[in-house]
DNA sequence: CAAACAGTTGAACAAATGCTCAATTGATAA
DNA sequence: TTATCAATTGAGCATTTGTTCAACTGTTTG
């Protein structure tokens, strides 16, 4: 199975490498962009700040002013990552009066931190 | 179901917010500590280049050399990855001569980016 | 043993990220 | 209209993060 190596020598010495092993994963692998959005998904959730606010909208949808005195932060630092959250596609909000009220997105929210929690629990 | 408030003001003015709300969410939601955790271990999937070693070693079990020339990156590069995925347990490693191959933890590595998938593909 | 090679590690550096502060918008109340 | 309050936004800043480069391990082979 030793593949005869006749090009010029990669980063890595290729000659004992497993070159059919790297391709046939390279085709059965998600492609590139798909990866991407996953990671940026995944993104949103790897900071505290937005992942106790996703994890307190999943109990009651909350206002802007309440998140930041559940969460100990400022109104501003929460209203940023709520901007990111709704640009991932992950909250909603309404707006009632002054205030503006925010709720998860859809169930997948949900899902995944479900997923997640169950391997930190292990 | 207006309360009272007779203290200082704090940054939010609260004296019209929904502190039961708040006190509710904060009882009802998982302690800090798991959702710290929750956070780390979702920052795992939260770059490409991670990602992309996770979803590689779902289809087969790989060397760090095959895994810098699938994802055209520097050896170098992988195996810092790879170290922080052998960190977060997600990752194992056995060493066959000189060579160290790397494979998923558990079924959970898979779970995780299955349901991720399903929301990046909606 | 010495040479060769797969992989690891640490320092340095550039890019991305999250927070603070101040200014601003939008909606309601006086 | 003006004042007030909830929320948003942008700039500035400090921290974190991912990559590169070079030095170093560890294993096999001559």
């Amino acid at each position: 199975m030793q593949e005869k190596w006749t090009g010029e020598a990669p980063a890595c010495e290729v000659a004992q490498s497993h070159e059919e092993v790297v391709e046939q994963v390279r085709a059965a692998m998600p492609n590139e962009e798909e990866l991407a959005c996953l990671a940026d998904l995944f993104r949103m959730f790897a900071d505290t700040t937005r992942v106790r606010i996703l994890a307190a909208l999943q109990i009651s949808d909350m206002c802007v002013c309440d998140l930041a005195q559940l969460l100990g932060v400022t109104v501003s630092a929460v209203s940023h990552q709520l901007r990111l959250l709704k640009v991932a596609g992950l909250v909603t909000f309404r707006r009632e009066g002054k205030t503006v009220i925010y709720a998860p997105a859809d169930g997948h929210v949900r899902t995944i931190m479900q997923v997640g929690m169950e391997h930190v629990r292990e």
